[in-house]
DNA sequence: ATCAAATATCTATAAAACTAGAATAATGGA
DNA sequence: TCCATTATTCTAGTTTTATAGATATTTGAT
């Protein structure tokens, strides 16, 4: 499982309003991905803040970047949001196995 | 769905590593929740940073707190915890529908 | 009423993150 | 080779956040 360090840094990594914009786009757009041109025009964003933002979440894995001639392409990494996505709920109730019962709501 | 604003927010409160360790403690800990005391206990966070963090996890709403004598008990909102982590892949590919075919990964 | 227990708030310091302009690097086309 | 395009890195100022000691509050027991 995902190792708590690695978890806390995914959160953060959307835990702001404009990182978690680029991350939500780029899962809309599926696996074909966008280029960082894209996410300005949709987004709005300076290119050096958009720049810093998608280091940080390549950083943390939550997406993938490619070059491909003068652009470069991001797009979510699909599997490692599920594994960041599941970790918050896992483990749930192992510590008192009688509310395991009730299926924890 | 979360407003974007309110899930950052989340993500945000779970974004760091002594924030996470309680959130996860007190997920593992069920329905019952714990009381300050426990999570001092099994944490080893001083009482004034942990009153802090529980401060900012119950104003996401990430917990519910209520007091019991002199104790408070917190404990998770599994609901409200669900809903963060299911925003994360919400409205994956609406974007590309072509992709959606490919039930993306 | 007094006291101890449980927790929160106040306060200050230190550390990190956010933003965005300016300068730089990489690529492909004329 | 020179230029325009695309994007990154550098830099700096501002704002947030983290941490934890000291103090205060609430509650229950005696």
């Amino acid at each position: 499982m995902l190792a708590i360090e690695q978890a806390a840094r995914g959160f953060a990594a959307t835990g702001s309003v404009p990182r978690l914009s680029v991350l939500r786009t780029l899962v809309r757009a599926g696996p074909a991905g966008l280029t960082v041109g894209d996410l300005q025009d949709r987004l709005d964003i300076p290119a050096s803040t958009l720049s810093h933002h998608l280091r940080h979440l390549a950083g943390c894995g939550l997406i993938d970047q490619e070059r491909q001639g003068r652009q470069i392409i991001s797009c979510a990494n699909f599997p490692k949001i599920r594994k960041l996505a599941d970790y918050l709920l896992s483990e749930c109730c192992v510590d008192s196995p009688e509310a395991s019962d009730r299926s924890c709501p």
